[in-house]
This record gives C-alpha cells, structure tokens and sequence, in this order.
DNA sequence: GTGCTTGCAAACAGTTTGCAGATAG
DNA sequence: CTATCTGCAAACTGTTTGCAAGCAC
C-alpha cells in the first residue's frame, strides 16, 4: 500500500519493462488508478480520461484495464448486474463492504480473511488461487 | 437443509401462500430446484425442463428463478463474465469453491464467516445485509 | 519505419421485456 | 371467466472485437 505518485511510478515502470507503449490515454490512466480509492468503473474512468483526451474511446479504456489486469495490477470486481470496479491501489483479493443504494465501495477492515484460504484448502483439497468476500448493506449516509 | 422432496414440498407450499400459479413447467422447475446439488445455470435447468416439456424458453425459467430470488428461496450467485448460477437447497448466504477450469461450485465448510459480518457492521457502521464469499481454485480433478 | 495502439462501429452474450394467445384456479 | 403465465422475438447493457488510420519508440 503505497502513495497515489509512488504507485504510478511502479505502474509506468511495469508497462515498460514489458515493452509495452506508453500513450498519453495510457498514463492518464495509470494517474487515475493509481489513486483510485473510490472503486471506479470503466465509465467512470473514462469520463475523466475524456476531460483531458476528449477523442478517447471507451475501448482504449477498457483495452488498458484488461492489459493491467493480466499484469496482476488491477484488480477487478466484477458484478452482473452492475458496471464492474477497478482497485488499482491494491491489486490483491481483499475484502469489499458494498452499499446496496448508493453503491459507494468501501475496503473494511476483516481479521484473519487469508487464514480462510488455508482452510478451505485443507478441507476440500483443492489448489485454492484466489477468493472474493463482498459484503452487502447500507453506508450511514443510506440508512436515512 | 432438507431432502429434495421436502424441499420441494416447501416451494410448492410457498408458491401457493402467495397465490402464484402452479403450471407444469414451473412445478418441473421447483423439482429441479430442490435438488440442485450442482449449482445449476439457468440454461441447464432450461435444458432440463424441455425433455418434460419440449415447448418451455429460456424466458419462463428466467422468470421462475427470479420470482423464487425474490420470495428467498434460491440465492442467486451472479458472474460478470459466466451464466448465473442457482443454488435452491441452501438459499442463504454461505461460501462457494469455484473451478476456474471446469467451473464445477461446491460449498465448502468454512468457519465462524457469520462472525466476519458482525465484525464489519461494527467496525463500519453499515447496517450488513448480506455477503458473499467465493474461493476459486482447481478442483483436484483439475489439477491433473 | 515498424508494428503496437487508438477510436469507431459492429458484434457479443446473458438476461429482461412486451405482447398476444393459452391456461390455472 | 379472468387475471396470470407462457413462449416468442426484440430489446437491453456492459464489454469485446475487427479494422483502418495514427503515433510511440
């Protein structure tokens, strides 16, 4: 967990390091996820990506989420009733608290999540990879 | 947790506690649903059902499962990238092990996840209403 | 200069919706 | 008998893809 410049710094070297382009669309985009503490969607980014590259298309936008992803520094959440969300912040299964009205995405804090990894493991003898635990429910601000 | 017949039994009940009409092709659904061990697709219960009533659409089996969704009878695990699945024996909220390869869902036993929630209403001040926790992996099946 | 990247538009896939005819109660 | 339900087809929505022109290196 590092600050929003530092991240960028790490995104910019990594898309270098696999000889990858870096497009003024593309590292405007690393800018914003790099500081993405609200849980963007593609719109989302791509509506501020449009303020300063106003030809950007939506496919550029997602083109470049998928390509961090495969790099492992995005994580997606994905929802199939809803827009998906990007955390560029921390890349890594964590946690989600998800308010069901305003669907503000929050990161709580959970003990002892990973241990349940472990465990599933163990019991099931599967090769666990990766998980996801969302909570549903309503902010302060919606519960009137 | 109820055997299939009885589970069955509960549904029809339901269903006609809230005055909605027993026709064929949803009674072939609810006996599908109460024994739904696999976490079946909407397209498979579909293809199920048309052996019995080769006129059925996806559309009826679509608005059965969501009817049963809103009465809490089937929880509903949505993906952004794959069918939805259905899981009309445990229609509560409990964890999922999920095969990236084969895409076989089983649940595993996993403990203290309902302390998890109280931990975040505590900690967050949301009112929680509902979570979801699913791991993915390789069956051992799937491993090779 | 080369070939990756962009931006547009069309395609895609699972689900939902509108509506006319069928049917459960 | 009548309101609900079915089945078809079209619509919807977020995302992906194909391709010609543009531009990073």
């Amino acid at each position: 967990m590092s600050d929003p410049e530092s991240r960028f710094q790490q995104l910019i070297t990594k898309l270098k390091a696999h000889d990858y382009r870096l497009t003024p669309q593309r590292v405007a985009l690393l800018r914003l996820i790099a500081s993405s503490e609200g849980h963007p969607s593609a719109t989302h980014l791509y509506e501020q990506i449009k303020v300063q590259f106003p030809t950007t298309s939506p496919a550029t936008v997602y083109k470049t989420l998928n390509l961090l992803k495969d790099l492992g520094e995005v994580l997606e959440l994905g929802f199939s009733n809803d827009d998906n969300r990007y955390d560029g912040s921390r890349p890594y299964p964590h946690p989600h608290l998800i308010c069901v009205r305003c669907r503000k995405i929050m990161d709580p804090q959970v003990s002892h999540v990973d241990d349940l990894t472990q465990e599933v493991a163990e019991l099931t003898g599967y090769q666990v990879i990766s998980h996801r635990l969302d909570f549903y429910g309503l902010c302060p601000d919606c519960q009137q």
